[in-house]
DNA sequence: TTTATCCTACGATTTATTTCGTATAATATT
DNA sequence: AATATTATACGAAATAAATCGTAGGATAAA
């Protein structure tokens, strides 16, 4: 069984990814104005960025009709779970607790966040417990 | 008062920055050394990399003697603290939540970590409750 | 003092990423 | 049918980042 590939977006990929995502399968067109709310960004280079992607096997398309339509290719928690592994060697040496700790402690973070995460840690704890 | 500037590190000169900040004030021979245990990389290079970060005001130096002595410019907390907000914004939409359960939930964590977090937790609420 | 070694400066190349212009085809409008 | 609009394809320019080669000066070794 193969795994997806290595995949690894860039900035610009990312930030198309995160429409792909949220919105599910889109025209370049709904992209590229979606984009274009946050930042000056030209069509062609949507579109490009879009072609690239497909290359690299990041998105898929349908290009039964006239208009293609992509989607992506790789899953969220996958791709952002790869992304987090190397943003955190490269900034945290790897240390996860480190950046749990910059993330929450120089932020103001809400009593409900914080009780997520206990019940996060109280699940996290009961596997391992479990898993003796 | 002037804050520090931008300082926007890329890949490599954050892995720079990581051996500045670990061993202090550094030679440039001795900043190659270190990263040539981890991968292929000409000492000119490393020096080309350290006279662009000075330009950014990324590191400074001290020329005194023949041999050039590199240090941080910046505080190690403050730019991992950047870097965070900037990878949470491209990543996970600037939730910090979903980050840290990404973060803790797929991967393994041991009980060590889990129990520094609560007490992370635990100081926030204790902060939070007083500054009513 | 001659030769080898180590250092900095700096231009230039390479590689990755982003951006856009132009050609061309299909569809929609007049 | 003629014209305008909207698409895709694709080469190529613009930017950014990383890498290296070579020159020249200072120090150390022979």
């Amino acid at each position: 069984m193969s795994k997806s590939p290595p995949a690894k977006p860039t900035e610009s990929e990312l930030e198309i990814l995160q429409v792909l995502w949220q919105h599910g399968p889109s025209t370049v067109r709904f992209v590229n104005d979606y984009l274009s709310e946050k930042r000056e960004i030209g069509y062609t280079t949507t579109l490009k960025l879009l072609q690239l992607m497909l290359d690299k096997g990041l998105v898929l398309r349908d290009d039964d009709s006239k208009t293609h339509v992509y989607r992506a290719a790789v899953r969220q928690e996958e791709t952002q779970g790869l992304l987090l592994d190397r943003f955190l060697d490269a900034t945290f040496g790897g240390s996860a607790l480190k950046m749990v700790m910059q993330a929450l402690g120089n932020r103001s973070t809400s009593q409900e966040e914080l009780n997520q995460i206990r019940h996060l840690l109280d699940e996290i704890e009961n596997q391992n417990d479990s898993a003796q």
